[in-house]
Parts: structure tokens; C-alpha cells; sequence
RNA sequence: GGCGGAGUGGUGGAAUGGCAGACACGCUUGACUCAAAAUCAAGUAUCCGCAAGGGUGUGAGGGUUCAAGUCCCUCCUCCGCUACCA
């Protein structure tokens, strides 16, 4: 069958996914005689449609695992679904159609979707959340948990959307609002299920450590800040004329002495019976009502007003026994640390603030060397490191010093030490929506909460119920769920009918895909232990702190419960965070109407240049915008190659990449042009391998092809140039492979090989190749470009200043001046100093 | 406020301390065409100049260096995370 005079992406791609899929190119299995190489790509949520975001994701996941794959490496790369949540339930209420069913027709629609980009996953290995045959596995973890204590269940206020009809973790609201709806979210006292990440906060903090370089910096500055460590001191002040202390949090014992007065939430604890029976408890009451009702933003906002009362109570200085006043503030969380602050108005802003507005003293205790601080002119707070002074024993001492010092007293007195706070907090897994996994416990009015057995497991979610028309789950309501015998005695009891976070099955896919189709076990440990961990993982910087750390936190936990390796510490080893892909300078959005759909770009261009312009468009943590005119010019790169090889073609033999040998170097064009295929190949491997910059190496390749262009016809009339013609353009082929494999397979066979590219080596570039006759040197004066001179390329230094100094333009820019020194760069540059 | 990232032509973007603007998009001109598309060729940072050539130029200002987009200091702007966090 001859080849098509032009380049029909339509006619040759379908016909390559098939082959691929028949030969089972792309199916793996571990292989300890070869060096593995997970390549993952963040799964999809199966909403309908794959869209331009997807498509760069998974496209900057084909190459890498395509060219690992040509490297040499056993290469894993799967795809499944994050099949459980809210819109399938949306879509359930809207179209009256059970969520399993709309999720399942859309997975179908998507693998197809994905089948037409060509992406070379190992399709046998596909795997969806809501499938009963993985959530059984991550309802067994939660049972190992449960009985030590990892899970728990805890009544306390949670976050609420009311529109959304659950609770929400702390990670899923962002200013406020639901992540999902954008509804303002409410506080609600309720009994959930948690699962102890602060038991692991210090770890996680800790191993980002061994992420670095692996990791953007920005994901690990997010997972920092997010985790929030900070180190201080707990300080104990006894409550003066009455039995009970004060707990507080600071990271400044330094100024211990300098306390005039101590500031409350007004949600703490101790709060109702300090203002019992005061004679302005009305006032105090007045005053906590309106703080508590205050919405959460307002309250933590920049531009509240600080406000307060004061309590009529006293407490008492560790240190120096002086009575110091018990306020209540409107700006102390109750949340963090104790909910109680020492106040220094001296050296903190806030208690500055608050001690002018109420008139309340101020003790300078740090301040610079051979300053004096007066706190009635201070106009703000001093919060610079300073010597410590009216601070007792501690006078003189340095104030970083100080916070040791201070601490040891504290422990040796009894009244407090060391301690970290986190702003972490444990991750509520319950939710009140029907679509997610059952949590396996149920309620039996004589034992209590008993756990499901494990042989019963899985407990499954209910195929003939459907979330009811408000969003409600339907579970609480479906007797033949709800009842059952309790496993313990044998009475009436009642399964719980909160289903689990879907970030829940999120956290451990990526372990479910070494041995997905394991029946007798969540995984099979072998498989574990040769896959992971992911070696690069690739996905949206959206979950940058939520889904990576979830996942961080459940590789640890399932470590030390057995299921993973023992020596398994982090998930992902290396991270990519791909930019959006915008329209116009905005999200694509149905709203906006500015949705470019993947689909007809695949039946207007092809998926091959699809691909590529995804890839070639920006480097891949960069956000970019879809061009119209951008895509275009991709598609013209690969009709371009496409006339190049039909024209070349009857002077093509079928060689191997960087193929052709020495003897070309007779023919200066020819070696000419195998130099350039040498130094491209060094540069795509290097581009693609270890800097992830697909952009370049696309650039690269065009720069190769374009120098073909130039030196086609002189090289056609030579044996010499032949040869390197066709090593040349294998080689352009090879490189592009990763990236355009239809394409490049298709041509690849018509020039006679009967093997998939995806069989070949990665080309190996050789530094003989590489070497000239003649260098270009670049000629400056005083740093200013004057002129380029061709010099011998093993000219010595001595040589190439004499030739430099020879130089017309040189001369004329020092004529007059004295040379006073002239650098030489071998190889590179000559650059003459004079004045 | 703290932490992190980023500022380069008309646009997307290139540059192990060594020729700033690779590669593309767009635009201009020409060839082919009855015409258009496609393709091919030439040009395209900016200022002076017919040209040769020269000046300027990577957010601003300093510094280090023979040489700075790149390293150091000060600052500005934008983006992200976090935040009355004690």
C-alpha cells in the first residue's frame, strides 16, 4: 500500500489505537530484570466529557511514559475514575436516573474519548471508585483503623452547606464558601466520623523535606502552610483568689513579663463561671452573644474592629505574681492554640491595639541595645529582636536567648514548657450524601456502635435508591439499608448511613492500579513493592494541598498498618502541577461560552496534533491560552513532515535513528546535517528526561526539520547524503514519537519496518558527531558584540586572541585604546578589554 | 503580615554567567493562481541611518564580574497559599 501524498490524520489514527490495543503494547506486568517506571496522571472525575484540561494532563503523561518506555523502562501507566460524588447524585435528581448508571455511561463515553487521543495505557488495569470491588478495600481499612483508635467519632461544630445538604472537611472550604456550590458554609454541631491526620502532622511536615526537587516549591510552601507548624511555649497562669488556671500558647515566652492582661474567646471554656454573678454580667453576656454571632469570615477578617469586655476576673504572672485582668476579645479564636492569649501590647500589634483602645497597661520588656522604649509615646508595637530588660533574672539576655530560658524556667517551676501547636486540623470523612461509600458500622441500642465484620464486607450502597429531589440521601430513609441485626448480639440495629468523603478514594488508587483486579486483597504487596512509588505524577495544582496530602497521610497510615511496604514513605516522587488551559484569558466554561471541545479539534486536525499543540503551546506549569491560530500552526508542522517524507521517500532507507556512520563526514552537508541530528537528540532527551520542557523539545525538532528543508536537495545527489537523510529522518520520527505517535508510526512503517516505534530504542546520540572542523567565535569589545570569526575548533588560546586581535571590526573598535586584557572562552568567545 | 512563584518583542514563549528574543503565532512584501486557500521565498525588538554601521533594550535602582535576563542587595507590580494563628 503506498502512502497518501497528504497527511490524513483521520485514516491512520484509529487504525493505530487498534493495533496497539491488539498487540497489547502497552499491558505490563513487574519485571525485576528491568527498572520500573510508574507514570500516573490524576484521574477524572467521569463528568460527560473529556475536556481541554484532561487533554493536556494526559498528553504530558503519554510522552513521559512513552519515552520511558523507549528508554528501556517496564513502564506502568493506567487510568480509572474518581467515580463517586456529587454531580452523578445532581444528575441523578435532574434526569431520574440512578448515579451508578449516569456514571457508567459517561466512563464509557470518556474511555472512548481517551481512546481516540492514542494514549498508551495499560487499559487492563482500569478501575472506578464506586465499584463495590474497590470501596470493599478502603471499608476493611477503615475497620483496621477503627480498632486502633485512627478513625474516630466525635460530636463538634462542623462546617455545613446547607445547599449541598453535608459537612464539609476544613480542606473543602475555601473563604467560606463551599468548594463545590460556592454557598456560604454554616456551622453545625453534629457526631462524625474523623480520621487522625494530626497524629501524622509532624511526618508530613517533616518528609516534605525528601520531596524537595521532586516537588514544585509552591505545593510544598501550600502543604506547609497548610499543615502550620509553630513552635512556643504552654504557659500556666493560676486564676488569683480562686481555684484554676489559664492555659496559653505563645511563641514569644520572651516576653513573659511584659503581660498586662490576659484575652479570651469568648467561646472558652472557663468563660460562664469567671463571669457568674458579676455585676456586669448582662454587659458580658451581650457582648459574647454578638461575637458568636458574627459570621466566621467577618470575624477573622483584617477589618474587624478589636473589640472587648473585661471579665472581672484576675489571673496571676508565673513569674512575677502580678495580677493581670481577664478580658474576653472578639479577635481570639477559639480554634487555635488554647483559645486563650497572654497579651504584651509592648511587643504584639494586636494587643497594642487593644490595650490603647481600653486604656490598659503596657511593660516594655525587650528592646534594642542602648534604646529606651517609653510606652506612653510608643506608637506601635516593638516587635524586633532586643535585649531583655524588667524581665528579672533574664535582664540583659538576648530575647532569643530569652524564649529558651524562659521555657526551662517554666518547666523546672511547673508552669508550662515547650510545645508545638498545628493549625492541622483531623479530617472529617462523613458525609450526609448517598453517592460514596458506606461507612461499615452499625448502631445496636444494646452494644453500641459495633463494626461490620470483615467477611461481611463489602457493605454495599443500595442500586434501588435514589438521592431524594432536594439532594437529600435517600439511605436514612431505605428501611432495607437502615435495618439490620447488630453483628455483636444479634438484636435490631441500625447501619450508619454517612458515606465517606470521596477524597477518601482518591487517597490510595494509585496503589490499586499495581493489582487491580485482586480480589483476595486490596493489593497484592509483591506488586506494591515493585511499582511504587509513583515516579511521576502528573495533574492540577488545584490539589496541591487537598488530594496530595490526603494521599501522603494514607501512604503513611497504610505503611504502618501492613498494607504497604514497610519501607514506603512518600506516594509520588516527583510532581508535575500542569497549568489551565484558559480561553480568551479565562476558565473555559459553559457559561462563558468559551469551551473549546477536544472532540472536534480531534475530527478538524487529528489527535496527534492535538497533542501537540498542548504541548507545544507553553511549558507545562504554565497556564495557556487556547489560539485558534496556534493549533493551526501544529497541524502545519505536521502536514510539513508529512510532504518532506513523501518527497524524500524514494532516497529513504529504512535505518534506525542516528544511523549513519562516519563516512558521510565526506560530504560537508552530510555531516553538516548528522551533527544537527546528533545534537537535537541530545537535546529532546534532555528537554523530555529530566527537564519536562515538551515545548523545547518540540522546537528542537522542528529546527532539525527545517534544516532538512534547507539541505534536501544537495543531499539527495549524494550516497553520502542519503544516508544521512534517512538516519535523519528516522530520527525525527523517533523524537517525535512521544509525542505524535500515529503519525510517526504510520511513516515509520511505510519506510519498511515492520516493528512499532513503540518498540524502538530511544536514539543515542555519540559526541564524535558532535565534533566541527571550524567553530564560530564570538568577538566582543569590553562585552559588546563587534564580530564572529570561524576558528579551528582545537585552536589553542594563544591562537584564537591572535585571531581575534586580527580582526577588522575588532581593530577598529580598539583603535586608540590600550588593551589591558583580553578573556578567551574556548570555543566560544574572545572578549578584548581596553580603555 | 508570613511563605512561595512570576515580571523578556504585537502574541505564546527561548536563552549550563558568554551572540537576548530560539521555535512558533501574527503581520508585511513577493512568487504560484483568473481569484482565493494551501504552499514557497524574504522581512519583522526599538531608535538614528538609503546603506554600511551605530545607540538603546529583559519591572525600577544599586552592586559583583572581562561579561548579568541569569548571581547579590534595595524596591515596585502581579499571581498562589496562609493569616487578628497569639
Amino acid at each position: 500500500m503506498t502512502l497518501s501524498s497528504r497527511y490524513d490524520p483521520q485514516s491512520i489514527e484509529e487504525k493505530w489505537q487498534k493495533l496497539w490495543a491488539e498487540r497489547r503494547i502497552f499491558a505490563c506486568e513487574p519485571d525485576s530484570s528491568r527498572p520500573k517506571y510508574y507514570v500516573l496522571e490524576m484521574f477524572p472525575y467521569p463528568s460527560g466529557n473529556i475536556h481541554m484540561g484532561h487533554v493536556r494532563n494526559y498528553s504530558i503523561g503519554d510522552v513521559v511514559a512513552r519515552f520511558r518506555r523507549m528508554q528501556g523502562y517496564n513502564v506502568l501507566h493506567p487510568m480509572g475514575w474518581d467515580a463517586f460524588g456529587l454531580p452523578a447524585e445532581n444528575a441523578a435528581i435532574k434526569h431520574n436516573i440512578h448515579p451508578a448508571k449516569w456514571t457508567y455511561a459517561n466512563i464509557d463515553n470518556m474511555r472512548a474519548q481517551l481512546r481516540r487521543l492514542g494514549y498508551s495505557y495499560d487499559w487492563r488495569r482500569e478501575l472506578a471508585t464506586c465499584h463495590p470491588k474497590y470501596y470493599k478495600w478502603e471499608q476493611l481499612f477503615f475497620l483496621r483503623w477503627l480498632e486502633k483508635g485512627l478513625v474516630y467519632r466525635k460530636k463538634a461544630p462542623q462546617n455545613w452547606c446547607p445547599q449541598c445538604h453535608t459537612v464539609l472537611a476544613n480542606e473543602q472550604v475555601e473563604e467560606g464558601r463551599c468548594w463545590r456550590c460556592d454557598t456560604p458554609v454554616e456551622q453545625k454541631e453534629l457526631t462524625q466520623w474523623f480520621l487522625r491526620i494530626t497524629a501524622y502532622a509532624d511526618e508530613l511536615l517533616e518528609d516534605l523535606k525528601k520531596l524537595e526537587g521532586g516537588w514544585p516549591d509552591r505545593v510544598l510552601s501550600m502543604q506547609r502552610n497548610w499543615i502550620g507548624k509553630s513552635e512556643g511555649a504552654e504557659i500556666v497562669f493560676p486564676l488569683d483568689g480562686r481555684e484554676g488556671e489559664i492555659r496559653v500558647f505563645s511563641t514569644r515566652p520572651d516576653t513573659v513579663f511584659g503581660v498586662t492582661f490576659m484575652t479570651l474567646a469568648p467561646e472558652h471554656p472557663l468563660v460562664e463561671s469567671l463571669i457568674a454573678g458579676r455585676e456586669n454580667e448582662g454587659e458580658i453576656r451581650a457582648f459574647i452573644e454578638r461575637t458568636r454571632n458574627m459570621d466566621r469570615l467577618d470575624r477573622q477578617s483584617d477589618a474587624l474592629e478589636k473589640d472587648g469586655v473585661f471579665t472581672g476576673a484576675y489571673c496571676l504572672n508565673p513569674f512575677t505574681g502580678r495580677r493581670i485582668p481577664i478580658w474576653l476579645g472578639n479577635f481570639v479564636l477559639a480554634e487555635y492554640g488554647t483559645g486563650a492569649v497572654m497579651a504584651v501590647p509592648a511587643h504584639d500589634q494586636r494587643d497594642f491595639d487593644f490595650a490603647r483602645k481600653f486604656g490598659l497597661d503596657m511593660l516594655v520588656v525587650i528592646q534594642a541595645e542602648g534604646e529606651r522604649l517609653d510606652p506612653s509615646t510608643m506608637d506601635k508595637a516593638w516587635t524586633e529582636p532586643g535585649i531583655m530588660v524588667n524581665s528579672g533574672e533574664f535582664d540583659g539576655i538576648s530575647n532569643e536567648k530569652g524564649k529558651e530560658l524562659v521555657v526551662k524556667a517554666l518547666e523546672s517551676m511547673g508552669r508550662g514548657g515547650k510545645t508545638v501547636n498545628w493549625r492541622l486540623r483531623d479530617w472529617n470523612i462523613s458525609r450526609q450524601r448517598f453517592w460514596g461509600a458506606p461507612i461499615p458500622v452499625v448502631y445496636c441500642e444494646e452494644c453500641g456502635m459495633v463494626p461490620v465484620p470483615e467477611q461481611e464486607l463489602p457493605v454495599l450502597l443500595p442500586l434501588d435508591a435514589q438521592p431524594l429531589p432536594d439532594g437529600r440521601s435517600p439511605l436514612p430513609h431505605l428501611d432495607s439499608f437502615v435495618h439490620t441485626v447488630c453483628p455483636r448480639c444479634g438484636r435490631p440495629a441500625k447501619r450508619e448511613t454517612d458515606t465517606m468523603d470521596t477524597f477518601v478514594e482518591s487517597s490510595w488508587y494509585f496503589a490499586r492500579f499495581t493489582d487491580a483486579r485482586n480480589d483476595s486483597g486490596a493489593f497484592d504487596k509483591k506488586a506494591l513493592s515493585y511499582w511504587l512509588p509513583v515516579d511521576q505524577y502528573i495533574g492540577g495544582v488545584e490539589h496541591a494541598i487537598l488530594h496530595l496530602l490526603y494521599s501522603r497521610f494514607f501512604t503513611k497510615v497504610l505503611r504502618d498498618f501492613g498494607f504497604y511496604p514497610a519501607d514506603l514513605e512518600e506516594p509520588f516522587s516527583n510532581l508535575l502541577t500542569q497549568g489551565m488551559v484558559l480561553k480568551d484569558g479565562s476558565k473555559m466554561s459553559k457559561s462563558k461560552g468559551n469551551v473549546v471541545d477536544p472532540t472536534d479539534m480531534i475530527d478538524r486536525y487529528g489527535a496527534d496534533t492535538v497533542r501537540l499543540f498542548c504541548l507545544f503551546a507553553a511549558p507545562p506549569e504554565r497556564d495557556f491560552d487556547w489560539s485558534d491560530t496556534g493549533i493551526e500552526g501544529s497541524s502545519r508542522f505536521l502536514n510539513r513532515i508529512w510532504r518532506l517524507f513523501v518527497e524524500l521517500r524514494p532516497h529513504l532507507e529504512a535505518t534506525a535513528a542516528c544511523s549513519s556512520t562516519e563516512t558521510c563526514a565526506a560530504v560537508p552537508a552530510a555531516r553538516e546535517l548528522r551533527l544537527r541530528e546528533h545534537a537535537t537528540v541530545r537535546k529532546v532527551g534532555e528537554d523530555i528526561g529530566n527537564r519536562y520542557q515538551f515545548n523545547t523539545a518540540i522546537a528542537a525538532v522542528m529546527e532539525l526539520v527545517n534544516s532538512l528543508y534547507l539541505a534536501k536537495d544537495e543531499l539527495t545527489a549524494s550516497p553520502e547524503g542519503r544516508e544521512a537523510l534517512s538516519s535523519a529522518m528516522a530520527t525525527v520520527l523517533t523524537l517525535l514519537y512521544p509525542i505524535t505517535p500515529h503519525m510517526c508510526e504510520e511513516l515509520w512503517q511505510d519506510l519498511g519496518h515492520s516493528d512499532s516505534l513503540a518498540e524502538e530504542r530511544w536514539p543515542q546520540w555519540q559526541e564524535s558527531a558532535l565534533k566541527r572542523d571550524m567553530i564560530t567565535v564570538v568577538l566582543q569589545v569590553n562585552g559588546k558584540l563587534r564580530g564572529k570569526i570561524e576558528v579551528p575548533a582545537e585552536a589553542s588560546r594563544e591562537e584564537a586572541e591572535k585571531l581575534a586581535l586580527g580582526d577588522e571590526s575588532v581593530r577598529r573598535h580598539i583603535d586608540g585604546l590600550t588593551v589591558r586584557k583580553v578573556v578567551v572562552v574556548p570555543g566560544k568567545l574572545v572578549n578584548v578589554v581596553a580603555n
